[in-house]
RNA sequence: GGCGGCGUAGCUCAGUUGGUUAGAGCGAGGGUCUCAUAAUCCCUAGGUCACUGGUUCGACUCCAGUCGCCGCCA
């Protein structure tokens, strides 16, 4: 059986979930839920950090332990993505026990396979990056994203003999050129390999200093460094369903992430699975930001639209389109309100939500909902069935590469079509001579067909919308998505549709902004 | 500083291996129908394709340089 195996990011439970996690987490439950559409064994693992200097001291500003503002933060995450309708087949937090006893069963594997040794080490360190900075990434002697001094830290810690691998991990990214995609992060990546740049990776943190995070097996004076932790959430989100499970779907990894975390999942990761005889991912997919005026969309930064808030206000559905359709996945796009109505009136209301409501409400005025038989078809007949023939190829098509804005451009234009269609051969004028009510039931059975191809197409992108659509047509939704049409098949004779409901309500700015008090 | 990318209509962008009047969507303006969520559908945008040189019969599309923006690395 073909399986798909599909990470998000674990998120730091610094702060509560934001625009960013919501894009990644739409990615990946689009692919998960576009590869159960054809048939493939899908499993999704997402989760939250809960390590680091950096919550340790968000918890004592706050007054708690560490555990505890853990325990209240990440089921934030948790339940937010399950409010959005997420699939989420494991949700790994980093404080489970069954997640901690990997970490170190995996770091003593590492230790007895002598990668990892003890040094010294004299640096300057930012606690808001959590790692040591170099001289000359300093700005007016400030780290350059937390704009504030770093501080001299002198101390013996463990180091993971990265550089051991890196000779294969270039050689694995040379022999498959979509492991990284899209290709400019590859390239970024084999530049950063060639630059010989890249030293052994500090994996530990004496507890003097901080002691919020997983004890190294052979020395519990120390904890380890959040990215070795963080990283292995990918494999114990498989074990904690059992070996089998991991087995079977580890293979088939694929990671999607933003692009600022390219270099841990790069250069990391794959040396820590070589180092641990594991095979290496499939690919990693990196998304670029959403960004807003200057600023980008950043935790720190604030800055932050919070996914409930634009669920309960605009529904999940126009928040998933207008993120599909907005972003071309690896690029940055730009998240403000009036592209956002735009989009949404646009395409949802005017476009895909109106097509809906003109044909069964046509379909309820003339013929009591009841489906009638198809007639002998036009020309423009078989250009509408053209086009939604090509949107069945491409849209799948489109998808597959991880270009959603196209998927969803090639649906709208087949969408666009049956609008068109609808004034061309003008049922509602048809109707108005009892001998032409044979045509006018042909023209809206193939409407409702439009519909349910429609419905069958979007089951991955808008999955509230594609089951509205199904339920309004009375009809379950195909189990496999379908290599034809088959229009004429869905709907039999004197088959009851429902009436008209308002799928997307067209969104009013000016009124949306007034009860604010 | 090194490497790489980008700069096309008000906005977001397409523009394949160089070739007749440079395209789409949205916005805006005008019109139409009336089944529909005042939605649909039709018409309308005259933009030095950043700038300057070069190659060519011919370049938005190739080359060099300039300016501006950005990414990665140092």
């Amino acid at each position: 059986m073909e399986r798909f195996y599909v990470t998000t990011p674990i998120y730091y439970i610094n702060a509560e979930p934001h625009l960013g996690h919501t894009y990644t987490m739409v990615v990946a439950d689009t692919l998960a839920r576009f590869y159960r559409a054809k048939g493939v064994e899908t499993f999704v693992v997402t989760g939250t950090d809960e390590h680091g200097d950096k919550i340790a001291a968000i918890a004592a500003a706050h007054g708690e332990n560490p555990k505890l503002y853990a325990d209240r933060m990440s089921p934030l995450f948790q339940q937010a993505w399950q409010e959005c309708g997420f699939l989420v087949d494991q949700f790994v937090r980093t404080t489970d026990p069954r997640h901690e006893q990997l970490v170190q069963e995996f770091l003593q594997r590492v230790y007895d396979n002598g990668d990892i040794y003890f040094s010294r080490y004299a640096g300057l360190y930012c606690t808001g990056c959590e790692r040591f900075l170099t001289e000359k990434e300093l700005v007016g002697g400030n780290c350059p994203d937390h704009k504030r001094p770093p501080e001299p830290i002198e101390e013996e810690n463990y180091f993971f003999r990265m550089t051991r691998y890196l000779p294969a991990v270039q050689q694995y990214f040379e022999a498959h050129p979509d492991a990284i995609y899209p290709e400019h992060y590859r390239n970024e990546v084999l530049a950063m390999l060639a630059s010989g740049g890249i030293g052994d990776l500090c994996i530990s943190r004496p507890k003097t200093r901080l002691d919020w995070g997983i004890e190294l097996p052979f020395d519990r004076r120390y904890v380890c460094y959040v990215w070795f932790d963080a990283l292995i959430s990918y494999v114990s989100g498989l074990k904690m369903r059992g070996d089998d499970t991991f087995h079977a779907f580890w293979p088939t990894a694929h990671h999607v992430m933003a692009k600022d975390i390219l270099k841990p999942h790069a250069i990391f990761w794959p040396s820590m699975l070589l180092a641990l005889r594991l095979p290496l991912f499939r690919r990693l997919l990196i998304h670029g930001y959403w960004v807003r005026g200057e600023a980008k969309m950043s935790k720190s930064l604030g800055n932050v639209i919070r996914p409930l808030d634009m669920k309960q206000q605009f529904g999940i559905d126009t928040l998933r389109y207008f993120l599909l359709r907005e972003m071309a996945f690896g690029q940055d796009a730009s998240f403000n309100e009036d592209a956002f109505a735009a989009r949404a009136n646009a395409d949802l209301a005017n476009g895909l939500g109106n097509l809906a409501s003109r044909v069964l409400s046509m379909q309820q005025r003339y013929f009591d909902g009841q489906v009638q038989p198809l007639d002998p078809p036009t020309a423009a007949d078989d250009d509408l069935q053209g086009a939604f023939a090509q949107a069945l190829v491409e849209v799948p098509e489109w998808t597959e590469q991880l270009a959603f804005h196209r998927a969803l451009e090639a649906l709208w234009r087949a969408l666009d079509h049956a609008n068109k269609y609808v004034v061309d051969t003008a049922p509602f004028t048809l109707a108005r001579e009892r001998q032409q009510l044979p045509r006018v039931g042909g023209i809206l059975h193939r409407l409702l067909e439009c519909l349910y191809t429609t419905a069958t197409l979007l089951a991955w992108f808008l999955p509230e919308t594609s089951q509205k659509i199904f339920s309004l047509l009375g009809v379950t939704a195909p189990v496999r998505l379908p290599t034809s049409l088959g229009w004429g098949e869905h709907f039999p004779i004197g088959h009851r549709v429902q009436p008209p409901i308002t799928l997307f309500p067209r969104i009013d700015l000016q009124k949306e902004a007034t009860p604010r008090a």
